[in-house]
DNA sequence: GTTAGCACTCCTTTGCGTCGAGTGCTAACA
DNA sequence: TGTTAGCACTCGACGCAAAGGAGTGCTAAC
C-alpha cells in the first residue's frame, strides 16, 4: 500500500490533534478538522489503512487512534526539514552576565525547561582533549602549596597540597617557569611518563613537589571527567502530562533525572553525529534508556567557545511539540554560538 | 483529664504501629499488640479519651485512629531525650577522600537519603563572616590577570579580569604583597571604603587594578552568598509513602525540592537554636513551608571545621521513623565533627 | 474498672446497567 | 471505483446499589 498525499494529510492531522489533546482521536474529529471535504466514513477507511501500515494504533476497539512510534518518527522527519522558528524569550544578557560555566549550564537547563514545559538536561563539558593553558604554584604557608591550573576553555581548578620540604620564593618561581614552559599546550593525555620524568629531573631536589603537583593536576581534571556533571531542570514538568504522571512511571522518570548517572547514556551516544548541531530525536523505544520508553528525547550538542562543549537534551512525552522543541533548540544553539563568538571577556571556572 | 502511664503506653503503641503501616490503627490491633492485657473495649475507652485530649484523630467514624500533630509532637519529645543510636553505614573514608566541599555536601545528602529512605537536603556553607586568608594575582597574558582568593574554610575562588595597562612582573609581586598584607584576616564585610581607598593610594598608577580586583573578590564571595547552594537527594523517596505520592502532593513536594529556593526558609529559620546540634523537628503545620504541611522535617546544623557550617535536613511523611532519623542525624554530626577535627590536610574549594 | 455484646457508621469493593464514542462492515450512490 | 450513509457492535467510563468489613460507641453485666 502506498502512503499517498491524502494519507499523509490525515496522518499529520491525527498526530497534530493528538499532540494537543493527548486523547485518542476519532474519524469524525478529523473529518471536521481537515480541509479535505471527506466524511468520517472515508476517514475511517484511510485510518484503517494507516493502522495496517503501522503509523497509528488503536488502544482498544472502539477508541480513536493514537500515533505509533513509527508515526511520530514520520512526523518528526517531515518537520526536521522545516524552518527554524519560535523565538524563545532567552535574553542573551542573562548568559553574558553570569560568569561561571556551571551556573551558565544550570541557567540554560532552567531556560529550556521553562520555555518548553518539558524536562531539560545538560551535560557539563568534557575536557579530555583540552590543553593546559597555565599552571601556578603559590605558597600559602610553609608546607602548603596552592596549585592553580587553567585549561583551555577557562576551566580553572585549585588544589592545596602539603609538602614536606620548604621551598624558597626563588625556587618556587623557577618551578613555575619550568612547569609552564614544559606543560603549556599539552593535553592531560599528553602528560605521559616521558614528560614527567624529564620534569622530575629538571626539578632536582624538588622532584617530590613536581610529582605531587602533576598528580594533582591529573586528579583534578580526571575527577571532572569521571563523574561527568549533568544538570537537570523542570523534572516536575512531567506531571503536566497525564500519560506520564501515573505513579510508577512518574517515580521512575524523576528518579532517573535525579540520579543522573543513567543520563550519561543519552550523552555519549549522541556525540557521534554532527549534522544540524547534532540534533537527534529519540522516540519511545528508540531511546537508550528503558525508563524513558514512554517518552521522547531530543538532544543537541552545544558549544560555548574554546572547546567547552557538551550535550543538551529535552525529555517529554511522546506527544511532545516537536516543532517547538526543535525550533527552540536550534534557536538556542545559534544564540549561544553568537554570544560566545562576540564576547570572550567574561571568563572564570 | 490526665495522661497517665497507661494512656502513654497506648498512645505510643498507636503511633508506632501507624509509623509502620501508614494505616489507621484500631482498638483490636492495640489490644493484641501491647503487653498490657486489655480487651479491645478498654482500649476503645482509652482511645476515646486520647482523642478528646487531641493526641489522636479519627479520619472518619468507624476508622481506626491516626496520630495528630500533637500526638507526633509528644512522641518526638519523648524520643528526643533518648539515646543516640543507629550506626549508619557511613564510611567516613568516603568523606575523607573527596576533596571538594560541594562534592562532600552532595555525598552527604545522598548518604542521608539512602540511609533513611526519606528526602534529604543540605545547604552549602555561608561564608559572610569568614576571613580572607590569601589572595594572589598572576599574569596569564599581557592583559589578563588571574585572581585567586582563599577564604577561611578553604573556599577558593578564581576570576580572570581584563586590565587595560600592562603590569611588570615586579609590580605584580608588589601588588600581591600589598594586597595580602592589607587584606589578610579581614572578612568581606570589613573590606570597606576606608581600606579600599588606602589601598588604591598605595597602588599608585595601578589603582585601577586594585579597584577591579577588590570588586571581583567582593563579587565572588557575594555571589556565593546570594544564591545559597542547596543540594537535595532522594526526592523520589517520597513515592514510597502513599499518603504523599498522590498526584498533586507529590508534584508540589518534588517541585519544592527541585527549585530549592523555598528550602531556604528551612535553613535561616533554624540557625537560631544551638542545643543538640541544633536539631529541630517540624511536624506538619509546624513547618515554615506550606507545601510540606503533610510532612515532617528534621533539621540539624553541621560543621566541617573552620567555619564551614550549614544546615542539613530530612523531609519525610509525618509518620517518619523519628527515632531512626534523629539517631542517624546525631550520629552523622558526631562523625563529621570527629573527621574534621582529626584531618585537616585535604583542602580545596 | 473491665469486658462482652450489639447496633451503627462509613468506607471499600463488586456487580450491573446505561451511555457514548468510535469502529467495521455493508449497501447504496455518483 | 471511490465516497458516503447507516447500523450493529465493542468497550471503556460512569453511576448506583448492594454486600462486606473494619471499627466505633454505648450499655449492661461482671
Amino acid at each position: 500500500m502506498e502512503l499517498d498525499d491524502r494519507k499523509v494529510t490525515i496522518l499529520k492531522a491525527i498526530i497534530k490533534t493528538y499532540l494537543e489533546t493527548g486523547e485518542p482521536v476519532g474519524s469524525r474529529t478529523i473529518s471536521k478538522y481537515t480541509d479535505l471535504q471527506l466524511s468520517s466514513a472515508t476517514i475511517r477507511n484511510e485510518m484503517s489503512d494507516l493502522e495496517e501500515m503501522g503509523y497509528i494504533i488503536q488502544p482498544h476497539t472502539s477508541a480513536g487512534r493514537i500515533p505509533s512510534d513509527k508515526g511520530y518518527r514520520f512526523y518528526v522527519n517531515q518537520i526536521m526539514q522545516e524552518k527554524e522558528q519560535e523565538v524563545t524569550e532567552v535574553k542573551a544578557l542573562m548568559i553574558k552576565r553570569v560568569d561561571r560555566v556551571e551556573l551558565i549550564l544550570k541557567k540554560l537547563a532552567q531556560l529550556l525547561a521553562n520555555n518548553t514545559n518539558y524536562a531539560a538536561m545538560i551535560s557539563g563539558p568534557q575536557y579530555h582533549h583540552n590543553k593546559l593553558k597555565f599552571i601556578q604554584l603559590s605558597q600559602m604557608d610553609p608546607h602548603k602549596l596552592l596549585v592553580v591550573t587553567v585549561v583551555e576553555g577557562n576551566l580553572i581548578r585549585n588544589k592545596v597540597v602539603t609538602v614536606q620540604e620548604e621551598i624558597s620564593q626563588e625556587e618556587l618561581l623557577n618551578l613555575n617557569i619550568m612547569l609552564n614552559s614544559s606543560l603549556n599546550g599539552l593535553t592531560i593525555e599528553e602528560i605521559n611518563l616521558g614528560v614527567i620524568s624529564r620534569l622530575k629531573e629538571q626539578a632536582g631536589i624538588h622532584s617530590q613537589v613536581v610529582d605531587l603537583v602533576l598528580g594533582e593536576v591529573a586528579a583534578v581534571i580526571q575527577s571532572e571527567e569521571e563523574d561527568l556533571q549533568i544538570y537537570t531542570s523542570g523534572a516536575t514538568n512531567i506531571f503536566r502530562y497525564p500519560e506520564l504522571s501515573d505513579g510508577e512511571k512518574a517515580s521512575q522518570l524523576i528518579r532517573t533525572l535525579e540520579q543522573k548517572e543513567m543520563l550519561q547514556e543519552l550523552i555519549t551516544e549522541v556525540n557521534n553525529t554532527e549534522e544540524d548541531n547534532g540534533i537527534q530525536v529519540y522516540i519511545g523505544e528508540e531511546t537508550p534508556l528503558q525508563t524513558m520508553k514512554d517518552c521522547s528525547v531530543v538532544t543537541a550538542n552545544y558549544e560555548l567557545g574554546e572547546g567547552i562543549r557538551g550535550t543538551i537534551g529535552i525529555i517529554g512525552p511522546k506527544r511532545m511539540d516537536y516543532e517547538k522543541v526543535l525550533g527552540t533548540l536550534r534557536h538556542l544553539m545559534r544564540q549561544l554560538d553568537a554570544t560566545f563568538k562576540s564576547d570572550r571577556n567574561n571568563e572564570e571556572g
